[in-house]
DNA sequence: ATAGGGTTAG
């Protein structure tokens, strides 16, 4: 190849106007091209070249400019062109193209050299294309550059990004010496496989060899120190990137930041980022995706609103963090105009993108938008189908999310833990056994049945389906490999069944000194409750002390409203609204809410006009509040006020939520909402309730007509029959053999009189009968309720 | 030949 080489010492250039001919022949025309045919202007960039030099460096341009594949593959070059051209396609990782011009290079005589082989595996490990490497690989030893350093290098690299760290690592301990950069590879390796440890391992024992770590060493270990999040090693990391100089680095910089931000420093995150003298996109996308996983989505969005301000291009990552930020604010208003923003530069064609913005519109609840996206997206990936799923999931689309799992599945497209774990939320909002064992039983034959996700979505799947003995069987069998959610999942379940001593038994063994589980903001939310359902008053108190004073967690305003349900629930009334009046920051909804519903089962008007009056300024447009406070009038006798109420809710145009129950059988789950007749059974249905309701009040039920005015009493009792629940557990005695447990699920909270009357349903047709409400189960056995008439 | 940010979950 030297021969066509330009001479060491070149000839004085040729003056402009000589001819074409005096030019050295580095190209020769394979086949002729007819001069009339259209010639791409990077054709004839290479044609007018006058040295290889010259042409090496217009390169990178003819390679952007697209038209040039056809050109170069008919053309006869000299060695080096072939193998910078190489390069450029392996650069580009058109792993086609560059494979098939490599073929090329063969057959024109061309040898390869050991950059060909590296290039070329380098585009394999950027397409994740192991099959390929091992091809090149093999080639790479039939031409004896098995054992030289950059090609070992190179193929490490590949099997590192792979996945299969195991053969990198073999390699690298087959290395006679070791480089620099062959150090980072296999740390690098170690990093993104999940193996933080090891690779930081590994920088020791370079050091120990004689290796100082460079910007790229500590680029490659510093994400993988905030993955174990072991801020001490973070900052011995930054400490040596100050001792040697590397910290002035952009890349570095960023790294450190992005540290910072993931070991939930922010704000010496944000030190550095507004220290930086130059940033990068990649800068602020960490900054703002620091901001989202430290749950300020507000600081989010106004440096993403900077970034903009600023004349920055965001990139696909920007907007995905952008994206996440309004789904957690629940700003559609903002994440639309992010999605305007993505179609209006193009990311549209990023499916990640898309995926984020479906995930965004299902937390705005706007499921349908979603949808919209979903089945527009050509390219749907494994993603798109989990983001959707469990969007469908998450809003009650129980049926919608499971019909559409199952049509994954008709496609045969494989299905992973996020798929399961979205189906099983499915499953459990359904609150059917049934399709809980299902689920249960694909988790087994996925094996995904010892993933910490799964199996913690099947712990709550079960007691959310009333089966929570089940639940803490599949808890007891995991062992160690829990997660804190997985205690609060069974922590919630007991709570929510009205198993408060069990609640508070695992609690405290989560806390006690062998354990490796810390309790976090939401374990102390589901003990709080779950003493409230029980009423444990003290207890519950003493944790909500706790909280803050052992764990150093602040409470949140979820935190407050399971305290004021606490000590309201429990008829202290008085000490609810003062704890109200005390609170450190000012009270939402949900505590007002709690509030109210607590002066409703103890039927205090004063302090539940007072709450009413808040809450219709905080939120004055839901029914449910209006409802209660008329509830209260009504118990009360105070009719007058209870008609105003009613005015006022027609006068706002609210509407109450029609009661709606649903119970499984066969195949098929049954919806009745309250006064229905459009069930096909729906008069055997009434008939059969008619003789239940005999048969109950011979063993000492009286109907509880309190919440209702203006009718006869006959009438008041007829209206207390249609409820919901009471056709549901009509028809589920009608169609299913005695002694069979009958699940309801109910929208609404159970309301007093159909809570008594299923009590004496479950004595005289000696049948369990659980039903789940709003906030909570009962199982009715033998004439008494798991909850004591206390919810 | 090596390097920083990332879509879905309990």
């Amino acid at each position: 190849m030297s021969s066509l080489l330009l001479p060491r010492t070149p000839p004085p250039s040729p003056p402009l106007s000589a001819s074409a001919a005096a030019a050295p022949p580095f190209l020769s025309p394979r086949t002729h091209i007819p001069s009339h045919v259209y010639k791409h202007p990077a054709a004839i960039l290479l044609e007018i070249c006058t040295s290889t030099k010259e042409l090496q460096q217009f390169l990178p341009l003819i390679m952007k400019s697209g038209l040039y594949n056809e050109h170069l593959f008919q053309t006869k070059l000299v060695d080096p062109l072939y193998h910078t051209l190489l390069k450029g396609y392996a650069q580009q990782s058109n792993l086609d193209s560059a494979m098939k011009f490599f073929s090329r290079m063969k057959h024109d005589g061309v040898s390869p050299i050991v950059y060909n082989y590296a290039y070329l595996m380098k585009a394999c490990a950027d397409k994740f294309d192991v099959r390929r490497g091992k091809q090149i690989h093999a080639q790479l030893i039939l031409n004896g550059f098995s054992d030289n350093l950059y090609s070992m290098t190179s193929v490490m690299n590949l099997y590192a990004k792979c996945r299969e760290i195991h053969e990198a690592y073999k390699m690298f301990d087959r290395m006679p010496e070791k480089d620099l950069v062959c150090w980072n590879t296999v740390i690098a390796g170690f990093a993104h496989n999940g193996m933080p440890k090891k690779s930081l391992e590994l920088v020791s024992a370079m050091q120990e060899e004689g290796h100082i770590p460079d910007l790229v060493t500590v680029v490659t270990i510093l994400p993988a120190s905030a993955n174990i999040g072991n801020l001490r090693v973070g900052k011995s990391i930054h400490a040596y990137a100050v001792r040697h100089g590397l910290e002035s680095y952009v890349n570095v910089s960023t790294a450190l930041l992005d540290m910072y931000a993931k070991c939930g420093l922010i704000r010496t995150a944000r030190h550095i980022f507004d220290s930086m003298s130059s940033k990068t996109v990649v800068s602020w996308n960490s900054m703002i995706d620091g901001y989202s996983q430290s749950g300020d989505y507000s600081e989010a969005l106004d440096l993403f609103q900077k970034m903009l301000d600023e004349g920055l291009r965001p990139s696909n990552v920007t907007v995905m963090g952008a994206l996440h930020a309004c789904a957690n604010l629940c700003d559609i208003s903002r994440g639309q105009f992010v999605h305007k923003l993505v179609i209006d530069s193009g990311l549209d064609s990023d499916v990640s993108v898309m995926n984020s913005l479906i995930s965004m519109y299902c937390k705005c609840k706007r499921v349908d938008l979603a949808a919209q996206l979903f089945h527009k997206l050509r390219m749907k990936s494994l993603v798109s189908w989990n983001a959707m799923i469990l969007g469908y999931a998450q809003n009650g689309f129980t049926i919608e999310a499971i019909s559409l799992f199952c049509k994954m599945q008709e496609k045969n497209m494989k299905l992973d833990s996020f798929s399961l774990v979205s189906v099983i939320t499915a499953v459990a909002e359904l609150s059917v056994l049934r399709q809980a064992k299902w689920a249960h039983g694909l988790a087994v034959r996925t094996c995904l049945d010892k993933n910490v996700f799964a199996m913690t979505a099947l712990v709550d799947m079960y007691a959310k389906c009333g089966a929570v003995h089940t639940a803490r069987k599949l808890f007891d069998s995991m062992g160690d490999n829990r997660h804190v959610t997985t205690w609060n999942a069974m922590i919630d379940g007991y709570g929510t069944h009205g198993f408060g001593e069990e609640a508070v038994e695992l609690f405290e063994h989560m806390c006690s000194k062998g354990s490796v589980i810390n309790p976090n903001d939401v374990t102390f939310l589901c003990i709080i409750s779950a003493c409230s359902h029980s009423g444990l008053v003290k207890q519950g108190r003493k944790y909500f002390t706790m909280m803050k004073e052992k764990y150093g967690l602040e409470p949140k305003m979820d935190h407050y409203g399971a305290v004021v349900d606490l000590l309201g629930r429990a008829g202290q009334l008085k000490e609810a609204w003062e704890f109200i009046l005390q609170m450190p920051v000012e009270p939402e909804i949900n505590v007002f809410g709690a509030m109210l519903g607590a002066c409703k089962i103890h039927k205090n008007v004063d302090l539940g006009e007072k709450a009413a009056d808040k809450l219709f300024d905080l939120e004055p447009d839901d029914g449910g509040y209006h409802v209660l406070l008329a509830n209260i009038y009504a118990i009360a006798s105070m009719w007058d006020k209870v008609a105003k109420v009613r005015t006022l809710m027609e006068k706002k145009g609210i509407q109450k939520t029609p009661g709606c129950s649903s119970v499984d059988l066969k195949n098929e789950v049954h919806t009745f909402y309250s006064g229905s007749v459009k069930h096909p059974q729906s008069e055997r249905i009434y008939a059969y309730l008619g003789e239940l309701i005999d048969r109950i009040k011979e063993a000492g039920y009286v109907p509880d007509t309190s919440s209702i005015h203006d009718v006869e009493e006959d009438v008041q009792e007829q209206l207390l029959n249609t409820h919901s629940e009471k056709l549901a557990i009509s028809f589920g005695l009608i169609n299913s053999s005695p002694g069979t447990t009958i699940h309801i699920r109910k929208n609404l909270r159970v309301c007093g009189d159909c809570h008594n009357a299923t009590k004496y349903i479950s004595l005289v047709t000696e049948r369990e009968i659980i039903v789940r409400d709003m906030h909570r189960f009962h199982h009715f056995k033998n004439g008494v309720c798991s909850c004591g008439d206390y919810w």
